[in-house]
RNA sequence: GGCUACGUAGCUCAGUCGGUUAGAGCACAGCAUUCAUAAUGCUGGGGUCGGUGGUUCAAGUCCACCCGUAGCUACCA
């Protein structure tokens, strides 16, 4: 074994100060955590740092429709993450925050160093403007119709229905998705970082072991198309850092995010007197970590490495990627109850089956990984109720009543006791490289060996035979100290289980080092049942709290609530006066949606049949996908417009609309009449 | 459309450099057992390895094409 202590400095993507925590972004922290509690385990410095990603034109305009102050928002959203992540046994050394004067001062000398060196130009582009808000629009917020297809409600670089790709100007009728104003164009200086300066730095960089290899595969084509400048700035209004001496010109919020990387750490160094240019300095011999989700490779894989060699800093060191999350073999639903959060989550079943969970789902590679519900309740109840924690509540009982807690002299079976002891070096193997699944695998094998042990000795048999009093010590014993074992491989993935076992053994937290000494002549404590078995009933009751999350959230919308109103009027304001007969034209009729399926190829639509009755029947397309299963389609009534003359669309001629109300996505809401309409109805 | 991955038992996944009869856990069935939170042990059934074609003495593994799934496709956090 390799003693030298190793210096770590490891790190999750900042989350987004502009919503919850929910179990997809915990797979990446669950990931890390198990890495890092592993390697403060093996007895080497391994710091965990983390931070809010504060900045950016998303929070400024929710602040502003919450009525408070973006800073007031970011605290608040930063106090609920904090107390999810402490829930999850997230075990960060620190937990900071873009907006902070670390930050500041960190990408301002980034920026200052790359301007110097000449990575840094400056040039005129044009941009739509908000006129009415006085502000550029993101593409994300111009929103118009696809110019292909015709589509409407389209944002601003691709079409959701046919998949064309475009610039924002070629939408037809593009509104502002802000203040519902047509955008005008304007001119506007741009700082951009050159990142082809570094592209011979960045062509080694990747091939030389920092990344996984299907990453470098994905990597190439970037160089392949030319590597472009980066625009990383933005005008005011903004939330984020004012460039230095550019008044009313702000660093664009993913240049400062991973700066929050470093600036979490300064501030870390600034509490307990670590030294950060030993940890981020040019020829520093730390260890730097990037955990991160597979969608934000570039900027961590490519930009960063480039920013902080242009500024004369290390680069990390390797950057570990991963898949996203799905939920029974989909994504995440709001509508079936599987966008779930943290807060949710914890409600309802211990955090500690998530954690094993994913542990034993996780590898090295960038696959997605998959919570298969049943899966999940079968998993956690065979191996860690069945198998582990069983092994020391059998064992217990005889030590306890009959020895008073006191565990033999010698270990019964040194030979298996060593095999554990010898299985410890590939666990440690498959740790280190991230193999979880493996790790969790091995872990369970030898469980199995220590109920096989038990069952071999059968000590209930012994129990009631005179003068074998000793041998049933030994082997009660035994089975003790081989659940050490088990709980001392299982501590990264399991905290508050290793630590509620370690009250039971009466010892003090487990290392690496110590697992190879048995306890022996020790006293233990009575047996408490460490972890409780998954009911489907549990898992049933999280799936409805979700989906009453979403309704309750939907009953706030709709509510006059102040905020949320003005917020919706401001995005989309109420359109001009018209005559009666102007709406009379519209024909809006009751109907039942007699069949719903998706669309093969479509990536938003789902196929309607819906039955306006007598035999009329209409096929509609509607872009609701993202919001609804067919399932849960099938069968409601609807209102739809009977009237509008059929499109052509890509997958087939749609004869009329169903009407919905939402700003897309998730939050869409299909409208449903009162009880008691039947399909062909006139509403009017 | 292009690209990067993935597709193996009902479920979740292993399968290394191509090499005997394709493995594990769960679930299921039978038997044993009662120390343990209905936990445990033993035995068993279950597979056209997404499809087609090719390379090879030999293909789950390599190549081509197709189908399906996920993601990326740069001013979107």
């Amino acid at each position: 074994m390799n003693n030298e202590v190793r210096q770590i400095l490891v790190t999750s993507a900042l989350p987004y100060a502009n919503g919850s925590i929910h179990i997809g972004h915990l797979v990446e922290y669950v990931q890390t955590d198990i890495w890092a509690r592993f390697q403060k385990m093996r007895g080497h410095q391994c710091l965990y740092v983390c931070a809010d990603d504060a900045h950016g034109t998303p929070i400024m305009l929710r602040a502003r429709q919450e009525g408070i102050t973006p800073e007031e928002l970011i605290a608040r959203i930063s106090t609920e993450h904090q107390q999810d992540f402490a829930n999850f046994s997230i075990d960060f050394d620190n937990y900071h925050s873009t907006h902070s004067d670390e930050n500041r001062q960190l990408a301002s000398t980034i920026y200052q160093r790359n301007l110097e060196r000449g990575n840094i130009s400056l040039r005129t582009i044009t941009q739509a403007f908000d006129p009415v808000e006085q502000m550029f629009l993101p593409d994300r917020f111009i929103k118009g119709e696809c110019p292909k297809c015709g589509t409407g409600d389209q944002y601003g670089d691709n079409c959701e229905a046919c998949g064309a790709s475009y610039s924002p100007s070629e939408l037809k009728n593009p509104v502002s998705a802000i203040s519902g104003a047509k955008p005008t164009e304007r001119e506007s200086e741009h700082h951009f970082f050159k990142l082809a300066n570094f592209e011979p730095m960045l062509r080694q960089w990747i091939r030389a072991g920092h990344l996984q290899s299907e990453v470098a595969n994905k990597l190439e084509e970037w160089f392949e198309a030319g590597l472009q400048e980066w625009d990383i700035s933005r005008d005011a209004p903004y939330f984020g850092f004012e460039i230095p001496g550019h008044p009313d010109k702000y660093f664009y919020v993913w240049l400062d995010a991973p700066i929050g990387y470093m600036a979490s750490f300064k501030n870390l160094c600034d509490r307990s007197g670590l030294d950060f240019d030993q940890f981020w300095g040019r020829q520093s011999k730390a260890e730097l970590y990037h955990f991160i989700g597979k969608d934000i490779i570039y900027f961590h894989a490519l930009f960063w490495p480039a920013m902080l060699s242009g500024a004369d800093f290390r680069t990390p060191t390797a950057i570990f990627s991963h898949g996203f999350l799905t939920v029974n073999g989909q994504k995440m639903s709001k509508s079936r109850g599987t966008f779930i959060k943290a807060s949710t989550y914890l409600k309802h079943l211990n955090p500690e089956y998530l954690r094993y969970y994913f542990a034993a789902k996780l590898g090295s590679g960038i696959e997605d990984i998959d919570l298969n519900l049943e899966d999940f309740a079968q998993r956690v109840n065979s191996d860690l109720v069945g198998k582990v924690v069983n092994i020391a509540s059998r064992c217990s009982g005889f030590i306890r009543k009959r020895f008073d807690g006191q565990l033999s002299a010698e270990l019964a079976e040194p030979a298996l006791f060593q095999e554990f002891i010898n299985a410890g070096q590939s666990i440690a193997e498959h740790y280190e490289k991230r193999e979880f699944s493996r790790t969790v695998r091995e872990i369970m094998a030898l469980a199995d060996r220590a109920n096989q042990y038990i069952d071999e000795k059968k000590p209930w048999v012994i129990a009631k035979e005179e003068s074998k009093e000793a041998e049933l010590q030994a082997i009660c014993s035994m089975g003790i100290n081989l659940f050490r074992l088990l709980i001392g491989y299982l501590r990264p993935i399991l905290p508050a289980t290793a630590a509620k076992s370690e009250t039971f053994l009466q010892i003090p937290p487990l290392t690496w080092a110590e697992l190879p000494t048995p306890l022996l002549s020790h006293a233990i404590a009575k047996f408490k049942p460490l972890m409780t078995r998954v009911e489907a009933t549990q898992i049933e009751a999280m799936l409805n709290d979700s989906k009453e999350d979403l309704a309750a959230r939907n009953a706030k919308q709709t509510k006059p609530h102040e905020t949320r109103t003005e917020g919706h009027l401001a995005k989309e304001p109420i359109a001009d006066t018209i005559e009666f007969s102007d709406f009379a034209k519209v024909d809006l009729r009751i109907a039942r949606i007699a069949k719903a399926s998706h669309v093969e190829g479509a990536d938003k639509l789902l196929q309607l049949t819906l039955e306006l009755g007598a035999g009329d029947r209409r096929t509609v397309f509607a872009g609701i996908k993202s919001a609804y299963t067919p399932e849960e389609l099938e069968g409601k009534l609807t209102v739809m417009v009977a009237n509008l003359a059929p499109r052509k669309m890509r997958f087939g001629l749609s004869e009329g609309m169903v009407l919905a109300a939402g700003p897309g996505g998730k939050e869409l809401f299909i409208l449903s009449p009162d009880e008691g309409a039947e399909p062909g109805m006139k509403v009017k």
